[in-house]
DNA sequence: TATAATAATAGTGATAGTTACTATTTTCGA
DNA sequence: TCGAAAATAGTAACTATCACTATTATTATA
């Protein structure tokens, strides 16, 4: 993997925001730095980001947002404003691990918590 | 929600596989019985079915999977056979709590991990 | 049982997120 | 500086899923 200053910019964008952006919303912000940035590109580079580890992947319901990555943690979203909230957690490391001695080889782990935030159920009275 | 024979069919192909089957499966299944069903209709009454907690949706890499069991489980999806398997755990609960504890309400919960399998691992070297 | 209201369906078309393709531009080593 | 390799922009294609509509099945009721 070479250098290119649009995939230098996607990892910035996605190292210095905590709300989970989404492809799009990374593509949005990108544009303002480089006008004329694809979205497939933006697309490759958080495909390949991802997969060597420098950020992280989160399959919600609709569409994948995205992380940087830190210490293992999961994730709630709401449902409802599709907010993205870190968990801390532990013992994670540990289940993967005995999936390991099955002979499989565990490559990302995601934990997923999906419902109403605080707010949402606030406004919904 | 009343009674169709498409939706029993639906869950009873569901009921019947652990295979953790695709839509798409479970539609070329169904049309082994009701040759005439339709794509949309099976999309519905999985839809239905998971959101009354008759079966589990699982969001994979490449759609979604649906399984029999909705007691709290995660799951294991091999990236290169695409296989999702089983993996019973405890403490999952606990960490939902945790989440309601903030006044967030937890209505589903994921986890799952991805990598290679182990018969996939041995067809590799 | 007959019938009217309700719900579900098949089939088709639309949508959204994502990937593939190609000609052009950028990067980077020699 | 030059050329191979990699990355890009822009567009088109693909796939999973959902929406729409006319028709059919189910169900409650008289």
């Amino acid at each position: 993997m070479g250098y290119s200053k649009q995939r230098e910019l996607v990892k910035a964008i996605v190292a210095s925001s905590c709300a989970h952006p989404s492809a799009t919303d990374i593509y949005l912000e990108a544009r303002k730095t480089i006008p004329d940035i694809s979205l497939g590109t933006v697309y490759r580079n958080l495909s390949l980001l991802s997969q060597s580890g420098e950020i992280l992947r989160i399959p919600v319901d609709k569409g994948d947002r995205f992380d940087k990555t830190t210490c293992c943690h999961a994730h709630f979203c709401c449902v409802k404003c599709g907010r993205v909230f870190d968990v801390p957690t532990d013992g994670m490391a540990a289940l993967a691990d005995r999936i390991c001695d099955h002979g499989h080889d565990v490559k990302r782990t995601t934990l997923l918590f999906e419902g109403v935030c605080k707010s949402c159920a606030k406004s919904d009275e």
